[in-house]
DNA sequence: CGCCGAGTTGAACTGAATCAAGAAACGTGG
DNA sequence: CCACGTTTCTTGATTCAGTTCAACTCGGCG
């Protein structure tokens, strides 16, 4: 539990009470390798913060599995779309690695930002930073080459590359695992 | 300025007290087309509201203006990544019409947070809409064909068609003034 | 009238996808 | 510890969507 409040002290400072709240809020979750947090069709209930593993959302594009985030220790997890509107998920959230979690419920969630402002707070300033890089994402998605694309990711976020197979990359990346290796093997 | 509240209001409602706080805290900026609101290399320091108008981002790559985001009557206005990190700004924000807004300085809305809870999860739920807007955008980019986009443009937000040049809706599609033009002669 | 920006059209080119086959690595049970 | 099937990755040949460069059309407007 330690792991999760040194997370959420890079965002935003937490006085001993919201801590204790938090605390009561949060239920640990184990999963291992394969299984899913999240199928389509179903609505996300909760929100996931990850202490240990690796996980990935994907979503079936006639017929194919299309991988499009990933994450791990420290990062927040659920289907924002579905968690925010409560509407059925697109996608799909599926155990790369054998996990802990730290799970809270959307209603107990609401009840905390109630009754802590600074836990909205944390939270506004969670969203600001995701959505930095998202949009970030989104811009080597649409005006950068593939090759261009990879080589940041080597920069960035290296342990993806280390921990997540190639196809799975190759999706994430938006290209195919065939040109993938193509511009691997050219480096 | 009911304007801004009317759409205010679509995120959250607000009390009385907020209400009259954020009428002393916004300030009216009308500037004429072709003007900008920000400048690459500057430090994006205000929060804007569109009550009347149109404005573009873009940055400049290899030499091209690069068009990636569109604001109308209704939209929050600023560069979201230097704005919240108070970092020099990557992008351009300029006019495309004529238009009437509202600003506000990160400091006086760091300061409504601190006065109104409710203000800031007005702007929290705000961040939620936006985000999962830019998901989508960022799904369609990586994982779409050019003319799937392009009808997806004329479903959704069919105004952008009828008030912005071909060529900057090309880059907003990320595709070629060109491409575009031959997806819209098949049509 | 002639210029100018905005949009169209054509031809050649290219980055990346697809289809297909094979090689390497991996793990599981005998 | 080896054999087998499965998954992961590579390589080659072909195809295709979209780019680039270039020329041309059209509608305003000084």
């Amino acid at each position: 539990m330690e792991q999760l409040f040194s997370h959420l002290r890079k965002y935003h400072p937490l006085s001993a009470e919201a801590q204790t709240a938090i605390q009561n809020c949060f239920s640990q979750v184990i999963l291992s390798k394969n299984e899913f947090l999240l199928t389509e069709g179903k609505i996300c209930r909760h929100l996931y913060f990850m202490e240990q593993g690796a996980l990935r959302g994907f979503y079936n594009l006639d017929g194919k599995e299309i991988t499009y985030w990933f994450a791990f220790e420290g990062d927040f997890v659920t289907s924002f779309h579905s968690f925010t509107t409560q509407q059925p998920a697109v996608e799909n959230i599926q155990l790369l690695e054998g996990s802990v979690l730290w799970a809270i419920s959307k209603e107990t969630l609401m009840d905390l930002f109630n009754r802590f402002h600074e836990i909205e707070r944390l939270v506004r300033i969670a969203y600001e930073r995701y959505y930095v890089r998202l949009e970030e994402r989104f811009v080597n998605a649409q005006f950068r080459t593939a090759a261009e694309r990879y080589e940041q990711l080597i920069q960035q976020t290296p342990h993806i590359i280390e921990r997540i197979p190639l196809g799975q990359i190759a999706s994430y990346l938006g290209i195919s695992q065939e040109t993938l290796s193509r511009i691997r093997s050219r480096l």
